[in-house]
DNA sequence: ATGAAAGCGCTAACAC
DNA sequence: GTGTTAGCGCTTTCAT
């Protein structure tokens, strides 16, 4: 910049009013001091500027994984509604491990991110109090935060979305119906088993804890959690699955373990399909409607998850007080066919 | 700082000396300032301390679109590189618009990010010429660079990789095959059009441009083109689509036009299958292998994609000369079925 | 082992 | 309209 002042013979201020479109510059200055810049090939630097003002005009996005699609989802709403701020973004992810969420997050407060957009891993946020003491801004997505803090956040309606996939099951006839969730450490995952519960107390079902299995979304412990569930005595004649990862990795146990020969063009053995599970997942996914059957889901849209929360985080950073919010976004069943396939007569 | 040097009755160097474990600082000294740091819940700002040394330890990245699967597979692979060598991300969806990619670039330069990975939406890479001779590195991922500048390269072999698959439906029988690409000006579909036309003369087949469409991916454009080629007096009896995109729109489009009635479970009318066109599709997708028939790919690997562009990166940044980079990573064929599928008799 | 001073590149506050 | 000065929070250099 004082080499840009000394090319176009001007002050140091001059330039950086031309820089920042300040008025109260003659246009034939500004033209000199442009002129300069170009010769020169200054660029602002924008990390000294933050520093001098204050506002890094960046946030720091926290999610589980960026390869997921639910999340990727997320991430591209945050993203878009961040440009729309004049925002940059850095993202991380956390893998689902608390130590790591951690991690990122101190680090983005140490770059003095404005604010941050976490879907948290762990259930201990006390290392954020001093964060946000001192100004940095959350939004906590898709599961709320531990009770150290307390900040706003916008969550999915988990039991009511387990709740009406559930009720469709029973109202096409099932009686015995499997709960596949996540681990039961997430907070996404018990509200869900717990709509499950609402669900078939609503019907006067009972519940079997021989039907529900919870944990990692892994092909191998969900082939073998499939497996289990129809080898009982009494087995489920439909399964409810509590993500996408854990739905596809149940419908490829499905295929695995169905015992017709597999028949191109058509794997599904003709005379085979009334024995095979209804199904009905929590979250949509890409082909669902291409599979066949094609698969009933309880559609959650992450893209407003992440929209919701990053306008949030905008409206709290341009002064927006009152109290802590807690939004609750809704769900939708969509009917596709694995849902309503009757249980075997 | 200045704060926290008070509080413990030192200067601030050696709250400085502390905060970085630089030797030479007395364990009891280190201790009070320790303290006084946990008093004050002060936390270094790394943008003052960029300033001062230079270096971000940050990077950015430029994608299309996170919310694609392939490219949310290549941000988690450079974010872990990332991680393991200390630096933060910024990353930015140009949506394949040049203007978007150039402002994104931009804008991670003047936060003086100490590299870049650029998937290019546009050819015209002059705005990055200033900032490469100021000393930011770029590393080009799936699309190369226009000819103003000249950096490291990572590529997949999109020729190699359609031209396999091309023949793979040769092998089969087929001797009418359209090709679906993505718009003409993307320099993936080029190649990979160039693999199409590579494998038909190859097997001494003549190019038939009204077997080809190339454009933006979006199902209502690819269900006409679909249904265009379909209506042909002489129809292809085979598809290959150029990417993960066209392949889903492209069997959404087979299943809306399927002439058959939708016959829950099995939609695919028996008897119907022969007319099916057999279908290679590049990019490999989540389910492609639950779908009936399971769906033949030329797969990528978009992790390796990243973390080779991502390594590449970091070693320039730790000094590494030599000429530049151009790398060309491998596809495979997995054949599932719908590639293997015989043209009717 | 510790400290004082200078300065990274910029902008806010106030002259002129 | 333009320039001067101070200082954002830190690290570097050079003393002590």
């Amino acid at each position: 910049m004082n080499d840009v002042a000394a090319t176009a013979g001007v002050a140091l201020k001059t330039v950086s009013r031309v820089v920042n479109d300040e008025p109260g510059v003659n246009a034939a200055t500004a033209e000199r001091v442009r002129q300069a810049i170009e010769l020169l090939g200054y660029r602002r630097n924008d990390g000294a500027r933050v520093l001098r003002r204050g506002r890094t005009a960046s946030i720091g996005l926290i999610i589980e994984d960026v390869a997921d699609p639910f999340y990727s989802g997320l991430s591209r709403a945050v993203e878009d509604v961040a440009l729309r701020n004049g925002s940059l973004v850095f993202t991380g992810s956390s893998g689902e491990d608390p130590q790591r969420e951690r991690a990122l997050v101190l680090a983005f407060c140490a770059r003095r991110v404005d604010g941050l957009v976490i879907v948290p891993a762990g259930y201990d946020h006390g290392y954020l109090a001093p964060e946000l003491a001192a100004g940095t801004r959350a939004v906590f997505a898709d599961r709320p935060p531990g009770p150290a803090v307390e900040v706003d956040t916008v969550l999915c309606d988990n039991d009511g979305g387990a709740r009406t996939g559930v009720a469709h099951l029973i109202a096409h006839g099932h009686r015995r119906i499997a709960f596949l969730g996540d681990q039961a450490a997430i907070f996404t995952a018990q509200e869900r088993l717990r709509g499950y519960r609402q669900a078939l107390e609503a019907a006067g079902l009972p519940y079997d804890p021989a039907l529900v299995s919870m944990g990692v979304p892994e092909q191998s412990r969900v082939t073998a959690a499939v497996a289990g569930a129809l080898a009982l005595d009494h087995p489920p004649t439909a399964l409810f699955t509590g993500n996408g990862q854990l739905t596809m990795a149940a419908l490829r146990a499905l295929e695995t373990l169905s015992t017709g020969p597999a028949v191109l063009p058509c794997r599904v053995t003709p005379g085979a399909e009334a024995s095979r599970p209804a199904i009905v997942g929590f979250d949509d996914f890409a082909l669902a409607d291409l599979l066949n059957p094609a698969i009933t889901v309880v559609a959650q849209d992450p893209t407003r998850l992440g929209r919701t929360a990053a306008e949030l985080l905008f409206r709290r950073l341009t002064g927006e007080t009152g109290p802590v919010e807690r939004i609750r976004l809704p769900t939708h069943l969509i009917p596709r066919g694995s849902g309503e396939l009757p249980p075997p007569a």
